[in-house]
RNA sequence: GGCCCCAUGGUCAAGCGGUUAAGACAUCGCCCUUUCACGGCGGUAACAUGGGUUCAAGUCCCAUUGGGGUCA
């Protein structure tokens, strides 16, 4: 019987290196690949990407498969960092990653896989796959802690239809232990974070170098001025770091809690609680189901509105082509336009859309 | 101008003759984290200046400077 082929999305890092290296055990034909997908020719720092095809090169030597790199630079800027900096243009704050895998990973980078006669393409994401009545549906990881299915809320079936998540059903420490086991060099690098195949940046400064500063002030509901901002793009709601007023009123901590685009006012908050950081419902646009679910009108869920975040009682309801309205339970704090709200049914993931309307 | 208050880190603010000069917020770093954030843990940082009194002064006294108030 033929082999089948799989082709591992490598960044270089333990997740996608033990999920090639479980595939090779199982006896399918893997090949490794390394995307590029950001010019990181700026020579301010050193150049992350070098290391980590460096790291993907021993990986696949040890393990015996064969490696390439592909670049995706282009359609990167086109569908994934143009759309990032529009929203901040809008004052809304953006997921990239939700679209980096909608329209990268899981789309330039699928065509690819396939064109060069893969069966399946696989990543290092902590997420499951399970079929029923030819119906793929997409599960949390098993290791609560890093389950990544909220990254993946936008995919179709046909996305995943061919995607192999070999480590799912994983914990993080057993994937670094065969690692190690398999003295793979990566095994006890650090995770990366920061936007996928950007990195670590100091956002502010990031964003700055795409966005004009455009200061105002920083007004308290009732009006108060109590300090300056360099332009409402660069703050998304319930973010303290970086407001810099220190000492007034309560002696809380200050949070945003509303950009005021049309004054070019950040409206911030004093104290943890403040319940202009709690919203009950959101409004959110773009639904997309990868399995079942877009064939009710309403319906009780789990819901994330942020990664990370547990599941949140919730009940969606259906007002329009991909737009629902979503009521908590209880009340979530720093619900974010632009964010992605996934829902849940139990461990698996529906899908989810962006939140366009925050309701207090 | 006369009189009266006030003066501690970036900000607010403890201190009441002997302290390693609190704390909060801000800021910075680390941790957490494939978004942005939240969060956790640490660090930097101050007695306006000059004279006295006292064994000892942020603490008492006097001047100067800088704020604020008040009176004709």
């Amino acid at each position: 019987m033929e082999k089948k082929r799989v082709v591992v999305g490598m960044s270089g890092g333990v997740d996608s290196a033990v999920s090639a290296l479980l595939l090779k055990e199982q006896g399918y034909d893997v090949v490794g690949v390394f995307m590029k997908n950001w010019d990181d020719s700026d020579p301010d720092t050193d150049c992350p990407a070098v290391q980590d095809y460096d790291d993907v090169r021993a990986v696949c030597d040890k393990i015996g498969i064969p490696y390439y790199t592909v670049n995706f630079e282009k359609e990167y800027w086109e569908r994934v960092f143009s759309y990032f900096l529009e929203e901040y243009k809008r004052g809304r704050t953006p997921n990239p990653d939700v679209l980096c895998n909608k329209e990268i990973k899981f789309a330039s980078f699928l065509d690819f896989a396939m064109k060069t006669g893969a069966d399946y393409l696989a990543t290092g994401h902590y997420v499951r796959l399970s079929k029923e009545n030819g119906t793929a549906y997409l599960k949390k990881g098993l290791d609560a802690g890093k389950d990544q299915s909220y990254f993946l809320c936008m995919l179709s079936q046909e996305q995943i239809k061919n995607a192999m998540f070999p480590i799912g059903e994983l914990q993080k420490a057993e994937v670094r232990k065969i690692a190690e086991q398999e003295g793979l060099s990566v095994a006890k690098k650090k995770d990366s974070t920061g936007i996928c195949f950007i990195g670590e940046r100091k956002f502010k400064e990031f964003l700055q170098t795409y966005l004009p500063a455009n200061p105002g002030d920083m007004k308290t509901l009732d009006g108060k001025v109590v300090g300056r901002h360099d332009g409402l793009m660069y703050y998304t709601l319930g973010q303290r770091r970086g407001l810099d007023i220190g000492g007034c009123g309560t002696g809380e901590r200050w949070f945003v809690v509303d950009k005021d685009m049309e004054h070019n006012i950040l409206v911030v908050s004093q104290g943890a609680e403040s319940e202009l950081l709690y919203a009950r419902a959101l409004l959110m646009s773009g639904m997309n189901f990868i399995s079942d679910g877009a064939e009710l009108s309403e319906f009780d869920c789990g819901a994330k509105v942020r990664y990370r975040q547990p599941d949140q009682k919730a009940h969606a309801q259906k007002r329009g082509e991909g737009i629902y309205y979503v009521e908590f339970a209880e009340k979530q704090r720093a619900v974010t336009h632009g964010q992605y709200c996934v829902l849940y049914n139990g461990d698996v993931c529906m899908g989810g859309g962006v939140i366009d309307k925050v309701i207090i």
